[in-house]
DNA sequence: CGTTCACTTGACCAACATCAAATATGGTGG
DNA sequence: CCACCATATTTGATGTTGGTCAAGTGAACG
């Protein structure tokens, strides 16, 4: 796959890393001192955030990665993937889940540029801020697809997703971009068996929406993807459409007595 | 119900209302300032968060509501359950979901307390900072129930979270607690028909470990129940256990190439 | 070349959804 | 207190989605 093909291009704009001035925009003095700071993960590894340094704030610069749960009898639950760009730790969850490199990973800490007189303060700071409410809504769009759609609007919904995201980072081609994901892995994340995963990805197949070969999506007519699986991209959301039904929740009106 | 049970002693330990000095602690003037400004909203309202005014900062004192969307074909997945003592707003997740009463509800704003030179204002940020761990912890395992665990261990698993977090405050007396919930809104929350709820409902019943009846439950041997739901209590969790199986998460070693 | 890992397929089964109707339950107005 | 109504709960019959088991194929890597 080419690990530079997907690190290729991750400091979009609006991300953590351009507020780095890990992009094209800084000086070369600053984009040597970033590399120079760079950590690398192999593939398998978990990735811990250490609890003794709370300042300590990764971000990926290259690879995917992973955060799960594996319960006591085996069955394994995957909570949503990391891409480039994105900062590794939540609101800083640390024992609530795993996170898990899924190719070798590059990562810097945008610590540093937290402490008081850098002067991208400001900016890194805003970018920390507007992943985490990306962040949090994307494990809600992930709670809706395992809560409420079927298998297919859940393989499409995620697809999406993960197209957007690589598109904001400069990863996506035409309608094309790479994921260096197995079947069992999409089975895991979307609470399925990895067989009908497969018959899934079959199916869209042969319906023409959907290509998956050798770790290259193409997604075809995307527009009307997004309308099949109740997809809603993260720049067109109000909360009015969210509720518009008659009936937003049946509310229990019955007072409960002992 | 008597909205009064539901709310007593919703000031525990370590909430952000304790912090904020409204329980037995505070002075009487104290107190009386907290319920000047208490705010109130019927059943099935839509609370809002005004966004002009960010640096509000809503707490729940009585009654219950939860976070949602509803999708355009008017399938529904609630994403959780705010109780006595929790922040309304995550990290300030406007748009992805929105919040419903589904009781008559109390709330103040915890905002002037963050203010400086507040004597609180530590006290009630840590709080604050705590609850929003705690609340990506639910999220997390909300989605592993809906993932990967079956229709009883979910309402298992459900049940016990809810039990955990009501004790905290006060609300279980003995094995039993209150809940002003539905089957259809137990449906909703846990991605399942409300016919299957009520079969699960049923059948837990029949086994003789959950009684739920006029929205009084009762959990007779919760340390069995949680080990037959996979369920984690809030205080044990370290990241270890989490990933101590020999294969954590079979990794990709093929190189995807085009 | 054999081994390993991922993907694929078929046969069968269990869990859960859907549809429809009956039966509580509690609130309300007489 | 009773009759009535709207809401919730319960149940049965039936269909669909997705899981499980088992075996086979195909591609990379040593």
């Amino acid at each position: 796959m080419t690990q530079e093909d997907i690190s290729a291009g991750a400091s979009g704009a609006g991300s953590i890393l351009s507020a780095m001035g890990a992009g094209q925009g800084g000086d070369a003095e600053n984009v040597r001192a970033f590399w120079r700071r760079v950590e690398r993960w192999p593939a398998g590894a978990q990735v811990r955030q250490d609890a003794s340094r709370a300042e300590r704030q990764l971000v990926i610069v290259s690879g995917w990665a992973c955060e799960l749960r594996i319960l006591p009898d085996g069955r394994r639950q995957i909570f949503g993937f990391l891409l480039p760009g994105d900062p590794v730790d939540g609101c800083g969850s640390v024992g609530s889940r795993a996170v898990v490199a899924l190719t070798r990973l590059e990562v810097v800490d945008s610590g540093p540029h937290l402490a008081h007189g850098c002067e991208r303060r400001e900016a890194v700071a805003r970018a920390r801020h507007a992943a985490a409410l990306e962040r949090e809504r994307r494990l809600y769009d992930h709670l809706v697809r395992m809560g409420r759609l079927t298998a297919k609007e859940r393989v499409v919904h995620l697809l999406l997703e993960l197209c957007q995201r690589l598109e904001r980072v400069g990863l996506v081609k035409g309608d094309s971009f790479k994921i260096p994901l197995t079947q069992e892995i999409f089975a895991d994340a979307l609470g399925l068996s990895v067989v009908h995963i497969n018959r899934t990805l079959k199916e869209l197949r042969r319906a023409g929406s959907v290509s998956i070969r050798m770790g290259t999506v193409t997604l075809t007519d995307r527009s009307r993807l997004a309308a099949v699986a109740c997809y809603r991209r993260q720049d067109e959301d109000a909360i009015e459409p969210m509720l518009d039904r008659r009936e937003p929740l049946p509310i229990p009106h019955r007072t409960f007595a002992a």
